[in-house]
RNA sequence: GGACUCAUAGCUCAGUUGGUUAGAGCGCCACAUUGACAUUGUGGAGGUCAGAGGUUCAACUCCUCUUGGGUCCACCA
């Protein structure tokens, strides 16, 4: 073995390996199911240090899953990001001088383009997931734009249509100008800004003011709306005024609405039902009510103002509109007052502009419409599924991980509204729909006869994403999703929180109505990653960084392990390369670890029992180990990544390379012991460094058998005992006899190579373990206690007393500060102690335990407090 | 307006059903250096767990309030 572990040299060769394996294949595997299908990265671009993390996160799952034994998927995928990728390529095209890419490419041209970069892309993440080391199947890579998930598309959509809860309706949407598209309520961005309030009136016979951010789309405003208890405005209501506004005759009627805060500007609010949600509501509630009012638009798709607008404003933008208003309303002393206030607006995800509300033709999705052979909306459906499981049943629920979030999406799902399905643009699945005059015929392919038209729409991208966890199965093929069907409900998911609307609820809304399945048991939420300063990655800030550059310069295995190390669920992380660092060393570290305990293997056995241990040493370490792989397995079971990898390095680096490593030199003559335990930590290790163990094992046992299927440590119920009582807190005593005499030696500035002799209360347990201590404390002769001259150094350690002479050259004053302070360290926790076991309440109410416990901690506290005390006496 | 979250060593963070003399990594100080490893080893300094109350025999941990960061949702006419 090469004397530091090189990544680049093994990493491809051995995925590849794994990948010709056959095992990423479920189907070369035995065991019970265990699934997970991966979120699908947006084909955009490339990965970043996000993609990373999960990539991480679902790896180690799945590589821990398949060593217990487990019938593992790991399913990969991209997705067509509909908006997103159109956006992107239409932004590069106008960086290259082409100003409207869609007139001048046309739809099919246009769709060529992004096409191409579509396929570019997937095919660089496609590759990064390969490098991230990631287990996946590939023979079963979907993509949310393919010829199966565009199938399973148009089948729900089909069915979803005659089932009634989608439908067409002339309703407000937010759309964006710059995008020429709509967006639902979920894809707003809302950001806050300044805006000024305008007060004025409509007219001089108009009885009252009100207050506006927006004079143009006053233009528009069909009512005034008070709220019913105001008593200003109570001898108004349900008046009609007719008003010359800028020019336009308006007819205003005053109507009362709850959602009218009589607090704000005048208490009265302008009715404006083409430009506003709020105000359109209003306006199908007065519909409902049979009170209609009208409904004027007087903003265009364009963003420009309409001929309803008014001659004089008929084709000016927004803006300009804005001014020239305010100008009129000024000159016709109309014009009240203008103040500044902080607003929030919506802008769209994808392009950035403030959406405009329009009244367009649109097709909806109904959350509250009963499904008609489940006598539940979909809104009950995503309800249930996370408080009592689908139809009542514990086993159809979804635990979220952490709870809290939980919460988050039952209150969303209660203030859910109808789910606006259609996009301007044109990458994506084009509506399944078409038509004929008035005739309208909704399926994938063209109805019979002349004269149909499909929709130049298409479909939200979220649609197609809902639908991952059973369209990469084969859904709606019965055949294809049969064969997959132990996969479904898939185990677990991980995503980050930031799609928990977008993704998780529609997932949920998906599976449960197309299956009346949950499509998975569990989902992990995990944070953002932060740069060093806690800002977020982002390409305009300029921070990112390209997971391939630090694969690159440290190993695929040092960035799985500094990404997961530090993560808690649902909580943000931070990235630093020094944190690399320190993964790329503890590679390093187990590498060069493994190397030492190869060359003190005879014979290198792959199955190997635990042995027997022969020394103190060796049943602590064992029994240690014991304990861990307990630990490990129970931690990842709960999805604690982060501890999982803190106590596997703590076990690794702390105990066995400081401690049994050296010990094992002494004593020697460990082959079967170290052949054990260097089999088992590879195998503990490998869903976090999947290459670095790889190797390792390779290097042992050859390239025939890999680790990847191994079978998982599993940890025996009993300890090995010690008949003695000494020797169950035996190996803590040795270890910090060492540690004590290195500190007194460093205290003392005694040069490290030069042998020093102890002095030690003997016992078995100290003349058992002398050659360990002399050696690795640098000790030339251990002599019993009793023998100890004048002015010799000690401390205390449990019951054992030890010392060295210092032959002369004790510094009494620094002696007496040392033990002084020693003496002030342990003194109050005494007494503390003492105070808490003299309490009646705490012997009555805590368990036997905890009291002998502390009882058992307060005699050593004291037994060493005494011995201090003697070592005082004995300065003076 | 409604809610969530964070505050622990110089920095980044663990601390999951309340019982440790509060931990790790990095950084810092001192020392070491020819065989597993300088991507190293040894020793050390450093925290009244944001503040104030409360519950409890016992609070970093549970509750209330305060202060200061971050986030989400709703409204914004």
């Amino acid at each position: 073995m090469e004397k530091a572990y090189e990544p680049k040299k093994y990493e491809d060769e051995i995925y590849k390996r794994w990948e010709e394996s056959g095992f990423f294949n479920p189907d070369n595997l035995e065991g019970e199911p265990y699934s997970i299908m991966m979120p699908p990265p947006n084909v955009t671009g490339v990965l970043h240090l996000g993609h990373a993390l999960e990539n991480s996160l679902m790896d180690t799952m799945i590589r821990f899953q398949r060593m217990r034994g487990k019938k593992t998927l790991l399913l990969p995928g991209t997705d067509h990001a509909a908006v997103a990728t159109q956006a992107r390529v239409e932004k590069n095209l106008i960086a290259e001088g082409i100003e409207h890419p869609r007139e001048h490419f046309g739809r099919e041209g246009l769709l060529e383009k992004i096409r191409e970069y579509a396929e570019e892309s997937k095919a660089t993440i496609l590759n990064q997931i390969k490098k991230m080391g990631t287990s996946c199947d590939w023979s079963r890579l979907a993509y949310t734009f393919d010829e199966d998930r565009s199938k399973a598309v148009n089948t729900v959509f089909k069915k979803m249509h005659e089932d009634g809860l989608i439908y067409r309706g002339h309703r407000v949407v937010n759309w964006s100008v710059k995008g020429q598209s709509t967006c639902s309520d979920d894809e707003l961005v809302h950001v806050e800004r300044k805006a000024k309030l305008y007060t004025f009136k409509y007219s001089e016979d108009f009885p009252f003011t009100i207050a506006t951010t927006r004079p143009e789309t006053k233009l528009g405003d069909t009512a005034v709306a008070v709220h019913p208890k105001d008593k200003r405005y109570k001898k108004y209501i349900g008046k009609e005024y007719e008003v010359d506004f800028c020019g336009n005759n308006l007819k205003l009627k005053i109507i009362t609405d709850e959602e009218v805060d009589p607090e704000f500007g005048t208490g009265a609010l302008g009715v404006t039902p083409a430009h506003s949600p709020t105000d359109f509501e209003m306006y199908e509630k007065q519909k409902a009510k049979g009170e209609p009012i009208d409904l004027i638009q007087v903003i265009g798709g364009d963003g420009k103002m309409t001929t309803k607008a008014g001659g004089e404003f008929a084709g000016l933008s927004v803006e300009e509109a804005r001014e020239k208003v305010v100008a009129r309303l000024k000159k016709d002393g109309l014009f009240v007052s203008e103040e500044e206030i902080d607003q929030s607006v919506g802008t769209s995800d994808r392009f950035g502009d403030v959406v405009e509300a329009i009244p367009m033709q649109q097709w909806w999705l109904d959350v509250n419409k009963e499904i008609p052979s489940r006598k539940k909306s979909l809104r009950d459906l995503m309800k249930e599924a996370l408080t009592t499981g689908l139809d009542g049943d514990d086993e159809k629920k979804v635990v979220i991980n952490p709870e809290r979030f939980t919460k988050l999406y039952l209150d969303r799902v209660n203030n859910l509204r109808d789910w606006c399905l259609y996009r301007q643009i044109w990458w994506g699945h084009r509506i399944p729909v078409w038509y004929r005059g008035e005739e309208i015929q909704v399926g994938a392919d063209k109805p019979d006869g002349d004269g149909w038209i499909q929709d130049e729409d298409t479909l939200d991208t979220w649609f197609s994403s809902g639908l991952w966890t059973f369209s990469t199965l084969g859904w709606p093929d019965e055949k294809k999703f049969q064969e997959n069907r132990d996969f479904y409900p898939t185990s677990w998911m991980q995503m980050g929180y930031e799609i928990l609307y977008l993704w998780l609820m529609r997932m949920i809304l998906m599976s449960a109505y197309n299956l009346d399945e949950i499509p998975f048991k569990h989902v992990y939420i995990h944070g953002m990653l932060r740069d060093k300063d806690g800002q977020k990655f982002s390409k305009s800030a300029g921070n990112g960084i390209d997971p391939l550059e630090v694969i690159e310069k440290y190993g695929t295995d040092a960035l799985r392990y500094s990404l997961m190390s530090g993560v808690t669920p649902g909580n943000d992380s931070r990235f630093y390369l020094e944190k690399v660092e320190g993964a790329r060393n503890l590679v390093n570290k187990l590498w060069n670890m493994s190397r030492f305990m190869l060359m003190n293997i005879e014979e290198p056995k792959i199955d190997i029992e635990c042995p027997e241990p022969k020394t103190l040493a060796d049943s602590w370490t064992l029994n240690s180990l014991n304990t861990y792989i307990r630990n490990i397995h129970d931690s990842l079971e709960s999805y604690q990544f982060s501890v999982a990898g803190e106590i596997l390095r703590s076990f690794t680096w702390d105990q066995l390379a400081d401690w049994y490593l050296e010990i094992a030199k002494i004593e020697g003559n460990k082959s079967e012991i170290l052949n054990y335990i260097l089999n088992v930590i590879l195998k503990l290790w490998h869903p976090f460094m999947p290459f670095v163990t790889e190797a390792i094992w390779a290097e042992i046992y050859g390239g025939e058998k890999m680790l990847m299927v191994e079978k998982w440590p599993e940890s025996k119920k009993k300890n090995f005992v010690c008949d003695d009582d000494l020797y169950l807190s035996g190996y803590n005593l040795i270890r910090d006899i060492i540690t004590g005499i290195r500190s007194l030696r460093a205290e003392y500035k005694i040069e490290p190579a030069k042998k020093i002799i102890v002095y030690i209360s003997k016992n078995k347990l100290i003349t058992e373990n002398a050659e360990v201590i002399k050696v690795l404390a640098r000790v030339e002769e251990i002599k019993d206690l009793s023998e100890k001259p004048e002015g010799a150094v000690g401390f205390t350690q449990g019951a054992i007393e030890a010392c060295i002479d210092l032959a002369g050259s004790v510094d009494t004053e620094k002696e007496t500060k040392r033990i002084q302070k020693e003496i002030d360290k342990v003194s109050p926790f005494v007494l503390g102690l003492e105070k808490k076991l003299s309490n009646k309440e705490f012997a009555k109410n805590a368990p036997k335990e905890v009291v002998e416990k502390e009882k058992q901690k307060l005699n050593e506290a004291k037994e060493k407090l005494e011995k201090l005390g003697e070592q005082l006496i004995n300065l003076r």
